[in-house]
DNA sequence: CAAGAGATCATCT
DNA sequence: GATGATCTCTTGA
């Protein structure tokens, strides 16, 4: 079952939290790409100095004071993308940052985009995710509810969930040490421990 | 295995 | 003109 807007206007950090174990699904000419969402970051509101938003409303995070349900992807260090899900309400920037996810359909077409036979390498990471599903500019905007970017419910368990604080964020100030990260325990699949 | 450098560009100062 | 919600490769133990 896809999942609908009502999920994406909770509070960030149960969005966050939630994603794990639903699936990510991409459509695009190539081909199918399915993953298991297995580590997940928050980013909240207009204090959170880790938070993109907190500099204010720019062209750039526009998106994030949007409706929720809405891809945010942003261009990184001259090499790669990351894809973000908005939340909460309009005119509080907020989003979920998906991480990792677990290959699970369309395998062949992740490994020939990220030129690599390991399991492991293909979407271990935010950057790695996004060139093994095709996920780049063109998608910032794009409606999450809609049918080529979406997450499914496959009716799994709610996986048992590790917090810790967020990656790369060491400038962030007081605001690096938040946990608002979010891995399933014990799953091969996340950018690191 | 850990640590460090380099790659490269959109965005904001 | 500086820097970043990253990744890969190399070096050295």
């Amino acid at each position: 079952m896809k999942i609908i807007r009502p999920f994406y206007e909770q509070p960030t950090v149960e969005v966050a939290r939630q994603l794990l174990g639903r699936y990510l699904v991409r459509k695009h000419p190539d081909g199918l790409t399915v993953g298991r969402i297995v580590e997940t970051e928050a980013y909240i509101g207009p204090d959170d100095k880790a938070c993109h938003a907190s500099r204010g409303r720019t062209a750039r995070t526009e998106i994030m004071f949007g409706t929720a349900g809405h891809a945010y992807v942003y261009f990184i260090y001259g090499f790669y993308y990351c894809l973000n899900i908005v939340t909460e309400e309009k005119d509080f920037p907020s989003a979920v940052l998906i991480r990792a996810v677990e290959p699970l359909e369309g395998i062949e077409l992740m490994k020939s985009r990220r030129r690599t036979e390991k399991l492991h390498n293909l979407a271990s990471g935010p950057g790695k995710l996004c060139q093994a599903f095709a996920i780049d500019r063109s998608l910032n905007g794009a409606d999450i509810c809609d049918k080529t970017l979406y997450v499914e419910d496959r009716g799994e368990p709610p996986p048992k969930i590790l917090a810790g604080p967020r990656i790369g964020v060491d400038y962030a100030g007081e605001w690096k040490n938040k946990p608002w990260r979010f891995l399933i325990r014990g799953s091969e699949f996340v950018s690191r421990p």
